[in-house]
DNA sequence: CTGTTAGCGCTTTCAA
DNA sequence: TTGAAAGCGCTAACAG
C-alpha cells in the first residue's frame, strides 16, 4: 500500500507505468521544455512521480541532452575568506540558474590546479571558473591554456576571476590600480617611510599589488628600496613573520602595506607582540576588504573588492547572462570590479 | 596531423578506434577494476586516450554504474569561517577518495535545506552531508528526515554534523559539555556578573551550549537571570546589537559569552565603539575557536572546535572509511570531537 | 498530442 | 583475454 523501501530509486520508468502514460509522456511532463501535453495526463504523471518519490537522475538527463547542469569552481583554499567570498557569490548566482557548483581546492599549486582541471572535465561541467591566483610564469600555463581550450572546443566555457588570461572569459580586477590608488591616498596622509610585505612573486596578484603600490608612491617621491620589500607567504602567518623580520632588520618604518588582508592581518598581531602599536608607531593597510579587517584592532585600511559580486559576475559572464557589457576588457570596460580604498584607522593621518 | 578542435569531447568509442581494440577493452585498460588486459593493448589504449585528449565521462560512467562518485555538502553560509572551514575538511576528505563535492548553501532555512536536499538527490550522489545546524523544532523536520530516509534506501548515506539525528550518522559536537567547562573555567577565574548573547532559540546548536553554560554557571552558584540573555542573530551584525542591547540595559555585567565566535567579534567592537574595553572592563568569550579570534584584540577566549577534522571525520563517516569505531555515539564515544576550552585575553583573572 | 524507437557514453555479462 | 551486445535512465526524433 504505502511505497515500499525499494534498493534503488524509482526511474522515470516506473513512474509512466504508474501513471498508464508512455516514457515519452512521461518525461516531457516532467521535464519537457515545450509544454505540449495534456494536462490530465501530466497530472497524472507529476502525482505517480509525487507518489514513488521520484527525482530526475540528473546524470542520465546529462547523458541522453549531451550537456550537464554543472558549474565547476577552483579555488586555491576554500577555508581563506577571499574565496569563500567569491565561492558564495558564484553558488548565489548559480543557483538562481538552476545550476549546481562543485568545488575543488588546488593549493595555489599550478601541478595541482592543472590536473584538477584534468579531473573536473571528466564532469563536462557547463562552466569552469578559475579563482585561484594565476602564477606570473609557470610550466603549466600553457599546458592548462591548452586543457582549458580543448574544453572550450567541446562546448564548455571557461573563466578566470583576477588577471586577464586571453582568450578566456574574465572577470578583471584591476589590482594594479587597486593599489595604486591606496598608496596616493596614504602618501597623501603623510606617510614616508615605507615597507610592503609582498607575496611571494610567482603569485601575478600578489606582483600587480605591489607595482601599483610602488608606483603609487613614485609619484610621490617615495622610493621602494629593495629591502624594503619583504617576499612571504600569501597567508596570515605569512604576514606574521615578514613583520617580524621586518623589525629586526631595523629600518625605520612609518607604514607597512601586505598585500591582502590576512597577511595584514598577521602583520598587526606581530607588531603587537614586538610591542609596537599598529596604527600609532606604524601604520597597517591591507586589501581586499575580507569582512574581519574592520573588527581586528585598529580597523584596517584597504582596498575593497566586492567579493561576492566578483563570483556572481563570474558566473553570469561563463554562462552569458551578464547583465552588462561583455566583460573582458581591461581598464574601465563593464567587465572591471571598481575597487575602493578604504581608509580606517589603522592609518591615521601622520602628525610628523 | 596535429589534433583537431572537434565540437563534442572525445568517447572511449573514439579511443577504441584509434587503438584498434573493442570498445570493451579500452573500457578495461582505462576504468576496469580487475586488471585482466594485455599490456600491449592497455599501452596502445592509453596513448590513443592521451592523443586524443580523451577524459572518462562521469556521468555517462555514473548512469552505466548506477554509482556516482558525487559528494553533497549543504551548508548555512559558504562564507562564515565555522563553515567554510568545515568544507575544507570535507573537499581534502572527499579528494582522498577521488570524489567530487558539491556544496548548496541553505541560509539556515529549514525548508530551502529540505527543498535543497530534494534537488540534490538528483544528482545521486553517494554521500550527503548536512552541516548546516539543526533547527530545534520544525515543520519540515519529518520531511527532511523522510526525504533522507528515502535517499538512504536508495543507496546513499547521509551524514550530520553537529546534533544527533536518529538515525543516521552524526559527527557529534558536544556543545553542552563545551559550553558548560567553559562557564565552569570563566566562574573560576572570578567573573560573577554574566550575561549571554544567545543565538535565535530555533537553532539547537545555540540552545544547548546555552543550555550547558548555564548548567555550568550554575555550579559555581551563578545564577543567569533572563534578563541576562539576549537572543540575537547567529551572525557577527548579531553580536553587535546583542552587546548594544545589553549594555543599554544598565545591568551590572563583568562577562559576555555569545554562543559562537562571529557573534563574540561583533560583541568585542560595540563594546569598544561604546567606549567600554573588551577585556578589561567587561570578559568576553565565544565558541568555534574560529582563525580570526586570535587576531582581533583582545584576543578571544572560546571553545575549539577542529572544524577541518570534523569535515573530514564526516566525510569518511559517511563513506564507510572511517578511521576509529562507528561514530554515532554520545559521549565519549568515538565519533565525538574533543572540544577544549581555550583561555586567551578577553577573559584575564577577575581582581574581584 | 502521444507512443515507439533510436540513441547518449559507458560498463558488463556472455560467448568466442 | 577479447569482442559483441545488452543494458543504465533519460531525451529526442519520428511516425501515428
Amino acid at each position: 500500500m504505502s511505497a515500499p523501501a525499494s534498493k534503488s530509486p524509482a526511474t522515470l520508468h516506473d513512474v509512466a507505468r504508474e501513471a498508464g502514460v508512455s516514457l515519452a509522456t512521461a518525461s516531457r511532463s516532467l521535464n519537457g521544455s515545450a509544454r505540449k501535453v495534456n494536462e490530465a495526463y501530466r497530472e497524472r504523471v507529476v502525482e505517480a512521480a509525487q507518489r514513488l518519490g521520484y527525482t530526475t537522475n540528473l546524470f542520465a538527463q546529462a547523458v541522453a541532452k549531451g550537456s550537464t547542469t554543472t558549474v565547476a569552481l577552483l579555488v586555491a583554499d576554500i577555508a581563506d575568506p577571499y574565496f569563500s567570498s567569491i565561492a558564495a557569490g558564484v553558488i548565489d548566482a548559480a543557483s538562481e540558474e538552476n545550476l549546481v557548483v562543485t568545488i575543488a581546492v588546488t593549493g595555489r599549486n599550478a601541478q595541482r590546479e592543472l590536473e584538477t582541471v584534468r579531473a573536473l572535465r571528466g564532469q563536462r561541467p557547463r562552466v569552469m571558473i578559475l579563482a585561484g591566483s594565476r602564477p606570473t610564469a609557470s610550466a603549466f600555463q600553457e599546458e592548462l591554456r591548452a586543457e582549458l581550450t580543448a574544453f572550450e572546443d567541446t562546448g564548455g566555457k571557461a573563466a578566470f576571476i583576477s588577471q586577464d588570461a586571453p582568450p578566456f572569459a574574465t572577470v578583471l580586477l584591476d589590482n594594479r590600480r587597486g593599489a595604486h590608488d591606496l598608496a596616493v591616498s596614504l602618501a597623501e596622509l603623510g606617510y614616508r617611510d615605507v615597507a610592503v610585505i609582498a607575496g611571494p612573486s610567482e603569485i601575478r596578484t600578489a606582483e600587480e599589488r605591489l607595482d601599483g603600490f610602488t608606483a603609487g608612491l613614485a609619484e610621490h617621491g617615495i622610493l621602494l628600496t629593495p629591502e624594503r620589500i619583504i617576499q612571504a607567504d600569501f597567508t596570515r602567518d605569512g604576514g606574521y613573520r615578514g613583520a617580524q623580520e621586518l623589525l629586526a632588520s631595523g629600518l625605520a618604518v612609518d607604514l607597512i602595506f601586505a598585500v591582502n588582508d590576512v597577511m595584514a592581518v598577521g602583520v598587526v598581531s606581530a607588531l603587537r607582540n614586538a610591542g609596537v602599536v599598529p596604527g600609532e608607531e606604524i601604520g597597517v593597510a591591507g586589501y581586499d576588504d575580507i569582512p574581519t579587517v574592520q573588527d581586528i584592532t585598529p580597523a584596517l585600511t584597504t582596498v575593497r573588492i566586492p567579493l561576492e559580486d566578483v563570483g556572481r559576475r563570474a558566473l553570469r559572464l561563463a554562462t552569458g547572462s551578464a547583465s552588462s557589457g561583455a566583460g573582458t576588457e581591461a581598464g574601465d570596460g563593464p567587465g572591471t570590479i571598481p575597487m575602493k580604498t578604504i581608509l580606517r584607522e589603522s592609518t591615521p593621518r601622520r602628525q610628523a
